[in-house]
DNA sequence: ACCCAGGGTGACG
DNA sequence: CGTCACCATGGG
């Protein structure tokens, strides 16, 4: 079990077991850490911190107070993700992802900002993705200072006031009503956060009401924010995996995928992340 | 010029 | 219920 120790910077947490921070930060999760000097720059729930990795230690670092607790929650320190390693690694359908994954954590984020995130990420790139929502923070986010300048990821109002034409600006293209009428329902007092007390079907069920929201954006909102493990995004990379990983490069039916994700257990959605980033840096079934 | 990217919508059967 | 053209944008 890890350790946490206040020091005058921020807070380091050692023993940490099964963990890459590199690799969890740009394996397409959250679109909001960068690289820098030394580690990854990244903002959470309006906090800016540096966080950078030595062995199995973590070290977070920023000039204002740090909430030991949320950050744990965050990057998900609690859980056991040596067995999770060693479930993949007994599969022979699975363990080709390991070399490729391991050290991923699949990191707890803040429910609307993953919403909104995921809404552009449609028929979108991962870089253009961030850039877009660089760029939303920076003309509705509330702009902070430590010993680095950045911006909080905007309030629901804040997004759901600016105009189609704003958020074409920033070049988020035919999204742009999706990303605001789905905003105004948040800021209308919608409560995200009650559909991780639902199952997954009644919360996906939920979520399909937003526009620019489908299946696949759902599920990455229920994984990545809501607490909901066993939720498994199914795209374009994630085809092609499972194809390859468990159907000889077949396409399945719906059922047979179905059976396959129920097959993983009710922390498919994790696996589904190793399985993601190994297709991703494999360029599995690229033609 | 064409194809692709953490896909969804609306129309049509 | 399933299929399919269409949708902005930028990079390869």
């Amino acid at each position: 079990m890890h350790e946490i120790k206040r020091v005058t910077d921020g807070i380091i947490i050692s023993g940490i077991d099964n963990l890459d921070i590199a690799r969890s930060c740009a394996c397409g999760q959250s679109f909001r850490w960068r690289k820098s000097d030394e580690g990854f720059f990244g903002v959470v729930r309006g906090r800016g911190v540096n966080v950078s990795q030595l062995g199995d230690t973590l070290h977070i670092r920023a000039a204002e107070e740090i909430d030991a607790a949320m950050w744990v929650d965050y990057f998900d320190l609690k859980r056991d993700y040596a067995a999770i390693e060693r479930a993949i690694g007994a599969d022979v359908r699975l363990r080709d992802c390991l070399p490729y994954a391991t050290g991923i954590r699949v990191f707890n984020q803040e429910p609307f900002e993953t919403l909104i995130s995921f809404i552009i990420s449609a028929n979108n790139n991962i870089k253009r993705i961030s850039g877009i929502i660089d760029r939303l923070c920076m003309l509705a986010g509330e702009s902070k200072s430590n010993e680095y300048e950045y911006s909080a990821f905007p309030k629901p109002e804040a997004i759901a006031n600016l105009s189609l034409q704003q958020l074409e600006q920033i070049g988020s293209g035919y999204r742009a009503p999706f990303i605001k009428r789905s905003a105004a329902m948040i800021a209308d007092g919608y409560e995200l956060e009650r559909l991780s007390e639902l199952s997954l079907d009644q919360a996906r069920r939920e979520l399909l009401k937003f526009p620019g929201v489908g299946p696949k954006v759902a599920d990455c909102v229920l994984l990545f924010s809501l607490h909901h493990t066993d939720a498994f995004p199914i795209d374009v990379w994630m085809d092609r995996a499972m194809r390859a990983l468990f159907f000889e490069s077949r396409q399945p039916s719906k059922q047979e995928l179905t059976d396959i994700i129920l097959q993983l257990g009710p922390l498919s959605g994790i696996v589904q992340q190793y399985v993601f980033h190994y297709a991703r840096q494999q360029g599995i079934g690229i033609k």
